[in-house]
DNA sequence: GCGTTCGTCATCGTATACGATTTCGGATAC
DNA sequence: GTATCCGAAATCGTATACGATGACGAACGC
């Protein structure tokens, strides 16, 4: 008898092959997937890598035009400044609402994470230190208590993915700001702060990234978003 | 020459087809999606239905179990509230980031809405009332600066869509209590208020229907949620 | 030389077919 | 009477097949 939560369907087993080559890079934003060539590679039917590619199409992750094909979604500047504008928004509320379950052990983890970019920071590696940047922020939010909102946040943070790792490179300055910034968002939660501060902090701080990255690329069009 | 963008295909149709029905609450929650009889029905084969509901799982609209099928979400209480939490939290950020563009006619057709809700008051019936609900919000946050944050309110909407009529039946209360608030954010929104504010005032006024629900129906489990 | 047209190839879209899994009812044993 | 086991029917999962569509390049006309 086989198990059935071990033994992932085709379809699963492609959405996920796809989904990690689009996360590690390996495809970038614009690359083709073509039905037969994936399905040749992982042994299996266009059919289950179809639906794979569907819903990683709800996802937004990859763009399909019909009687063309699928290719990795484009994740322009606009698009981009977009998926940041929500992600402040969704993460600074998941931040909050997950604030009063951290554990002393968790807060421990989170801040020798940010320890951790602090040094990175000396011989900086945007790659590596966005991958820490996002792993000190998933345990800040993992334990929200709206498990619909995390899994927005989660969504949110895949969208972003093929690309969050120039952020930082973009403004080199704005690293070394963040991790103060992390240090700060801590203590509020060590302290007990009031949900609305800590919402508030950690959405400014996603915002000032943002900001950031706006007035180096586009100074032209940096729109205003309320930090409350 | 058939024009792609008119001639939708097979999977659209099905997906276009079920989400309707899902809508119009002839597919309640729970009712079993059955792959071959919607084929028949539409007159296709199992494929492209196949297809449209992987897309419907992935926004959340039918669940999908393996080698048992498909059937429209059961949207528990609890599912409900967390939803609703999303709501509160990207509507009030939606209508702000709308609001400045909103032209007088927008709030001249907001209010007359929300004077025909009041007339509903009277004989109150809670599926039309929760109807011109939606259209009240979607006019204030339809012009939305951030079409990704406008993207992930309709699909929220969309989400609860199936009991969204209940809300306001359950809590007669709140309906009254509602369009007053209405009128205040209209308010707001005419005298340029900073949007901070609008925000504020637009996430409370939905937290407050999710609260009157949650005493009304569950009192032993109201988990606060940050207003600011 | 340049633009247009036509044909071919790659790829997608869907139907059909069949094996695999689950569900459910009835028969059997106790 | 109840619990258990077995088997058939319903339904899903995937492979294969073939027609349809669009992309690309070569040949042709100007």
């Amino acid at each position: 008898m086989k198990d059935v939560t071990t033994t992932k369907s085709k379809s699963q087993q492609a959405y996920q092959w796809i989904k990690q080559r689009i996360a590690s890079q390996e495809f970038t934003p614009g690359y083709r997937l073509v039905l037969g060539s994936i399905a040749g590679e992982l042994d299996m039917s266009v059919v289950p890598v179809r639906e794979a590619i569907r819903q990683l199409e709800a996802e937004g992750l990859v763009m399909f035009e019909r009687n063309v094909g699928a290719r990795v979604s484009m994740v322009d500047d606009t698009a981009y400044r977009f998926s940041m504008q929500a992600l402040s928004l969704l993460e600074g509320a998941a931040t909050a609402l997950s604030a009063r379950a951290l554990t002393h052990d968790d807060v421990r983890r989170a801040r020798q994470v940010n320890e951790l970019m602090v040094e990175t920071l000396e011989h900086f590696d945007p790659r590596a230190f966005t991958a820490l940047n996002q792993e000190f922020h998933a345990i800040l939010f993992e334990k929200c208590a709206n498990p619909r909102m995390l899994e927005l946040v989660q969504a949110e943070w895949a969208r972003l993915g093929h690309l969050r790792d120039s952020t930082f490179s973009f403004v080199p300055g704005r690293a070394a700001e963040s991790v103060r910034e992390h240090e700060n968002i801590l203590v509020l939660i060590e302290n007990g702060a009031p949900l609305a501060e800590i919402e508030k902090v950690s959405r400014r701080h996603r915002s000032a990234t943002l900001d950031a990255y706006m007035i180096h690329e586009h100074p032209d069009q940096v729109l205003g978003l309320p930090a409350f």
